[in-house]
DNA sequence: GACACAATGTCAGCAAGGTGACACCATCTG
DNA sequence: CAGATGGTGTCACCTTGCTGACATTGTGTC
């Protein structure tokens, strides 16, 4: 998508006065798209030149861990490239609740909630975030409504997402879950995680996994790849969710 | 709880001009308590006069189906009085994502994403709600960035909860999803929900979750009663949740 | 091309939970 | 107190997923 032609920017640059704090600007646009889709409360040039004064760019390399389960973040961060699992437990044993992607917004729950982080972040890919400070978010929330009006449906839709996850694991066969898995989890056609963390996010162990994805790629639905699945026929996945 | 003591009530009451909007008020009061718990952001005595000018209440007596899965709800209610189970499907097949209790919200989510409600909402016993209806929710938020702050709390507290679940989902034997359910369900030892219920909520049969809670009573951790369970050891019970 | 590493494919035996059915018991209503 | 309703206890049989192990294949590096 092309930044420059989201509303607000060119006037947001001319309020922090030139183009030297274009990058961030664009940077807390792009923000803007993540957080919420609310067309109800669109931000305005001085919501995104606030936002941009109050964030840093950080980049990890593939593998790290951004943040220890167990602690209360000290900031709030935003994916911009790359992916970000977070998980429970370690190596084959671990859970996977879920896979951050570029636009996911983490570590502002537990600082609402004042609670420690219950999974570990982990970088999948090389990976940049942008960084905002617990402290700044306060003050963000505090004094631009319409920023925390998106807020509000970034975390709603959160839990929408969460819900639904629940709903698939509830009594279901795991044909049925893990064909919704794959159709979530998609983006073009394409599931770029490997199988064992796939039987992570199911919470089962991936012998029975893989016993399932080949049914389904003998009945033509799917294709295995290394580390990756391709749908290729997402009807008829469809069909098998139940 | 003595609602009379609470910051705000009487200098709120003087500002709607007298005693007749004081159950209103007392109302609004204690949807300032259910609606995240922030201290960082108290509400103001303007704010609960707002929030009493909107609010209607309703009951409805038990097994009412409060609202069908489907539609987008035009109102936010708050459960007052009584408990709502959330479930999809019917009958033994069903599934639930969760029992409200007094205290809780629904519906705003839905509202907030445009999106219409998963699930279907059935009261258990004789209920009370606090109606709000969808623009006024929505006017409300926009005009008071404490009750704003409130809500992205509340809504942040019920994915904590909803994360929290799936953990207990993944991997993890029936006795242990059996043992954490139990506890996070309980108030005062007692989890007035008959197994048919606690089944549902684990996506599991009946009989299977019979096998284990008679388990946990011959081993003296619970007690079985009509429609209900009593929790007598809740450290052991803890011991067993892994 | 040789190597290390990671991911996939597979199996036989075992444990856990589903199925459907039926008897029995608690509670409520009339 | 009698019947209706709904909750609980239990069973034999079957299906599903786990266990842990091992062989094989893909990918990137030196």
């Amino acid at each position: 998508m092309d930044l420059s032609k989201l509303p607000g920017i060119d006037q947001a640059a001319r309020l922090l006065g030139g183009p030297a704090h274009d990058a961030q600007i664009r940077e807390a646009a792009w923000i803007a798209r993540c957080v919420g889709r609310g067309e109800a409360a669109p931000l305005t040039p001085e919501d995104l030149a606030t936002l941009a004064q109050v964030l840093r760019t950080r980049t990890y390399p593939p593998g790290t861990r951004i943040f220890p389960s167990g602690q209360i973040p000290d900031h709030v961060w935003i994916l911009r490239h790359g992916r970000i699992e977070l998980s429970v437990g370690s190596g084959t044993r671990r859970t996977v609740i879920g896979i951050l992607r570029p636009g996911d917004v983490d570590g502002d729950i537990q600082h609402l909630l004042a609670m420690p982080l219950p999974y570990t972040a982990r970088a999948l890919d090389e990976t940049t975030c942008l960084i905002l400070d617990s402290a700044d978010f306060e003050r963000v929330l505090a004094t631009r409504p319409h920023i925390a009006r998106r807020w509000l449906s970034s975390i709603a839709m959160r839990l929408a997402t969460s819900q639904h996850r629940i709903l698939n694991l509830l009594g279901r066969t795991l044909t049925q879950q893990t064909a919704r898995l794959l159709l979530d989890e998609a983006i073009d056609g394409q599931v770029p995680l490997p199988q064992s963390t796939l039987a992570a996010m199911l919470g089962v162990r991936r012998p029975s996994l893989n016993k399932i994805l080949k049914e389904l790629e003998r009945d033509g639905v799917i294709t295995i790849r290394y580390a990756a699945i391709e749908i290729t026929a997402p009807e008829t996945l469809a069909d098998r969710t139940g």
